[in-house]
DNA sequence: GGGGTTAATATGTCTGCACATATTCGCGCG
DNA sequence: CGCGCGAATATGTGCAGACATATTAACCCC
């Protein structure tokens, strides 16, 4: 009804929720579709493509688009700057450069950068202060190669920050998960030995050269939230 | 080059990587860029929607496209049914349900479900196994309001896949975070008390109607992935 | 010069048409 | 009966033109 893709998204949403079209069910066509709605295909391909995206629906040429069995959920997450993150929760944002030397990289480093072995890159070590209480523990290797000399003041712009803003990259991964703390990140973020941290890991590429390997260490009582 | 709003989508982010178009920078706008690629219009439209969608430009009515400063990247990530994870890591998966009654809902649960407090919800325990090892341990609370009469046998198919292919659910939202074992969830898990665990917690609703709130702990080892 | 109204402009979306492309269906042949 | 090849079909994408809408810039009046 009414009027745009979006209103013929969320009709073929309501049809998929009231089991008018069940799943596995193949549904009409864009053209019949177009006419029921009084709209151009366009518009009806619009509305299924972002549904497909969605995972709700799935499309082949000439096959037909059907209502998924077994919806796999896409849910998107926003991957800002800690500063952002920090003050998004109503937090003054500060850092402290905890270490900031050249290193041999060891083996598994290397490997996942595809440099050669015993490659000598910077290792930064980062505390990320929330109103300076700890908010997360930063530790990282990163490809000389990107800095310009003489190289930033990394006491004065955060790694994090001075890459974003300097250093564009194509692509890289991520991933999460849960370890106990070390004695330093115990120390470093102040909880107590053993305690279950929330790990994000990332790597980050400028095509085909390697910019740098992140490893973030959340303390107790951190939540990354996203919307399905 | 070449064709497709793809290879535009491609060429601007060459622009930007290469810094021709640095952050900040007011790019030119669809007809200036379509006469350029010798595209229509709508081609370079849906190039810059898809970047601005991914973080990497800002567009706004009137006053053009530019490119992110700080560029918020976005990371999908899939949530299949417990079953095709395990699969797809090349075991085989099997479960168990542990618990199954009718129970009150603490306040923390019906609060956050939206429902008067002291509801009679389903208390569902169930752990997966991967190749007969303990994969993940899920608790749930689930609303009885969703089940037909009979109910389901839940030992036959699991809660999370009788609820994707019978169930509707429009939204939800999605949690992570880390936590140490308790007592129960280390036996379970089979790790020793303490140990971190990936915390994965969801709600699910159908409109306005609550269906479940299910915890997902994964033992050590779990690592949830996503490209950027 | 300040404040409010108006015009200009870039994006957002729609229509209608066309052709490209990936599958699948079905026919014909050995 | 099986197999291969061509036709049919649904989606993917393109084009040109148009109107809608948000936002900014310009202007006028006091």
């Amino acid at each position: 009804m009414i009027f745009g893709w979006d209103s013929i998204r969320r009709e073929v949403l309501r049809r998929i929720g009231q089991r008018e079209w069940p799943p596995g069910m193949l549904i009409p066509n864009e053209q019949d579709l177009a006419t029921e709605f009084g709209a151009a295909r366009a518009t009806v391909n619009r509305a299924l493509r972002e549904l497909a995206l969605a995972g709700v629906l799935e499309r082949k040429r000439r096959a037909g688009t059907r209502v998924a069995l077994l919806p796999v959920r896409k849910a998107t997450l926003d991957i800002p700057v800690i500063r952002l993150e920090v003050e998004a929760r109503g937090h003054a944002h500060s850092f402290r450069l905890l270490t900031h030397e050249a290193r041999e990289a060891p083996v598994p480093v290397t490997s996942r950068l595809r440099l050669p072995e015993g490659a000598p890159l910077l290792w930064l070590e980062t505390i990320h202060l929330a109103d300076g209480q700890p908010f997360a523990f930063e530790t990282r290797w990163l490809n000389p190669d990107v800095l310009p000399h003489p190289q930033p003041d990394f006491t004065q712009i955060s790694v994090n920050e001075w890459l974003v803003a300097h250093v564009s990259y194509t692509l890289g991964d991520i991933a999460f998960s849960a370890a106990r703390a070390s004695a330093r990140e115990a120390k470093v973020l102040g909880v107590t030995l053993g305690e279950a941290l929330f790990i994000t890991e990332r790597s980050t590429w400028a095509g085909p050269a390697p910019i740098t390997l992140v490893r973030l260490a959340h303390g107790p009582g951190y939540r990354m939230q996203a919307v399905v």
